[in-house]
DNA sequence: CTGTTAGCGCGTTCAG
DNA sequence: CTGAACGCGCTAACAG
């Protein structure tokens, strides 16, 4: 190939500056002990050659290796496997990057166990992902955890009053509002009630997507009363049956959304009803599941956020903020994704 | 921190297997000159050790370093500034993978000056992301770049019968599928025509977009008929002309789907018209434009290809392929994005 | 066939 | 205050 103009070297910076290797590292790495003549010299010697360090030759030579924990919540719910898999590919990266990660699962659903799982990461990670629960025990073992010099970034969902340094996720409430835009169109101006079925509304992210959405029901589509918000707990069978007596005591119902997990038992009783077609089915994350109901048409559209995304940017950032390099703040917002049966991926 | 079972090197593997670095790495990196018995005892210690070879030093030691070129058109469309912008930041990334990139922006509409353009990159570089055109000048030339050893990637717009390496886009009869169940479900069972307003026909993605959107609403939404597709190419002022001659000549019209550019032309011809809440209207390409019509309510979604992503994708994926690394395939798919006023990033 | 050695670009002692 | 020298993990000549 044509002339490759090799890339400035602190070696070139060091004789443009008639100094030596170790002088200009000082002066890069702003470390002491250098006259301000010299430092005046090779300063210009940088910018003039316009030096930018080998990011491959500074790891290996300072060696860096961090240590990453995500902790992920047990139980079976077909997102969090998602999550779980895909964290577990994001390991294999990062130790590409010689960082070693670990996956921990608890029951984040209680504060207590979160909290004293997270507290007794102190020390132990330079940096920890976990998918929060806003809790005061959980905040103050994060506050905890930064405190004693770890970053910490919360994933999926956030504990916002916490001093966790950033969040990978999505804006739920605007989930939420995007669910009711699409619920209120496709009811075609139909009138009647409206099922919302979340998986429990202390989970401030199922809280957050019922306030979106019935802020948009309210204020667009006056013609669509949603009915009073039902906690299915993310449980397919619990779900099936609140949906078997949605059907049956509403004769008059437009749609429902399901903010949390148990999809599979929503369609089950919409099908049981011969339903499925006419009743606007909405709810969050693509599975094989939602991806064959999508395709089958028992629903309508499927709200979602990224797993592989999510995990990779949370690696991504944490590696980031440990080795104080710059990140593309783009490339880590997690998008609300709109699936409908023809954009699957 | 706790610790660190630091990951093993070369001279690990060569210690436990009774051998010399040098050997050690003939045997890894699958090069001749090694009995079978002392292969058999290195492949045992690397697979022991479970070695993984560390990317960073590997780099280093090889000095290798790419030359990249990007093909843009030339224009002011915003999507292609958007991505000219996004392929700049990805140059200043591969900077620091030790490759160079250079971005040239030529006529593509133009077949020859494409060819031509691309076959004087012959030798010159080791990789080529170009925004290419289906035609059969382009595909040869592109052919011939492939023959020469290089690596070539479509952007955005595919010459999907060359021997391009991979296509990094999205899947434009999909997108066109999306617009029109989107329009499709919005249209509240109303009855009339559709206004359809491309760029060109002759561009390829155009022309599947219109056959997805077609496809459709033929199939699931018989009381909208489209009305013969309009060129308006990618240009405000004509798409203004044609959509003011849309609203003139049929009272009938439900919604409007906007294959291409020229949104502003037809948000402004629709807000004339006191139309812009009552026509739906449908197009392409999140911009600063389309994103306030969004909010406003003139545009009821957009249909969007992340630039920023699609730039990044393809920086990375030149770099795996000439360096022969692996890559993330679901990672570099293109999603079909929807956006609507309530998921805005 | 196998081992020794000199870098790659940078960080980090340790002398001067 | 400054410079020389070694090492990070790996590749690639060059010996043996």
């Amino acid at each position: 190939m044509i002339d490759q103009p090799r890339r400035p070297t602190l070696v070139d910076v060091a004789e443009r500056a008639q100094v030596s290797l170790a002088t200009v590292d000082r002066v890069f790495n702003r470390r002491p002990g250098v006259s301000a003549r010299t430092v005046e010299r090779v300063e210009q010697a940088l910018v003039k050659l316009g030096y930018r360090p080998d990011p491959a030759a500074v790891r290996l030579a300072r060696g860096i290796q961090f240590n990453f924990c995500f902790v992920l919540p047990t139980g079976t719910n077909t997102f969090m496997a998602q999550l779980a898999g895909q964290v577990e590919r994001s390991l294999h990266w990062l130790d590409d990057q010689n960082t070693f990660g670990d996956m921990l699962r608890v029951d984040v659903f209680d504060p207590q166990v979160l909290s004293e799982t997270l507290s007794g990461l102190i020390g132990r990670y330079h940096g920890v992902a976990v998918v929060a629960l806003d809790h005061p025990a959980v905040r103050d073992a994060i506050n905890l955890l930064v405190e004693s010099g770890m970053v910490v970034v919360t994933l999926v969902s956030d504990a916002p009053t916490s001093r966790r340094h950033r969040f990978i996720g999505i804006d739920n409430p605007s989930a939420g509002r995007t669910a009711g835009t699409l619920l209120g169109r496709f009811s075609a101006n139909r009138r009647g009630k409206l099922g919302v079925i979340a998986g429990s509304l202390t989970l401030r992210d199922h809280a957050e997507r019922l306030f979106g959405f019935q802020q948009v029901i309210a204020a667009e589509y006056p013609a669509l009363i949603p009915l009073p918000t039902m906690e299915g707990h993310d449980d397919a069978t619990r779900c099936r049956d609140l949906t078997a007596t949605l059907l049956r005591d509403h004769a008059d119902l437009v749609g429902i959304y399901s903010i949390g997990a148990g999809t599979r038992g929503i369609v089950e009783a919409l099908e049981t009803a011969g339903k499925a077609r006419e009743v606007i089915f909405i709810g969050h994350e693509l599975t094989e599941f939602s991806r064959r109901f999508l395709i089958q048409g028992s629903m309508d559209a499927v709200i979602n956020q990224d797993a592989g995304h999510e995990a990779r940017s949370a690696a991504r950032v944490l590696l980031a903020q440990c080795s104080g390099q710059p990140m593309v703040d783009d490339q880590e917002r997690i998008r609300i994704d709109i699936f409908l049966r023809d954009n699957l991926p």
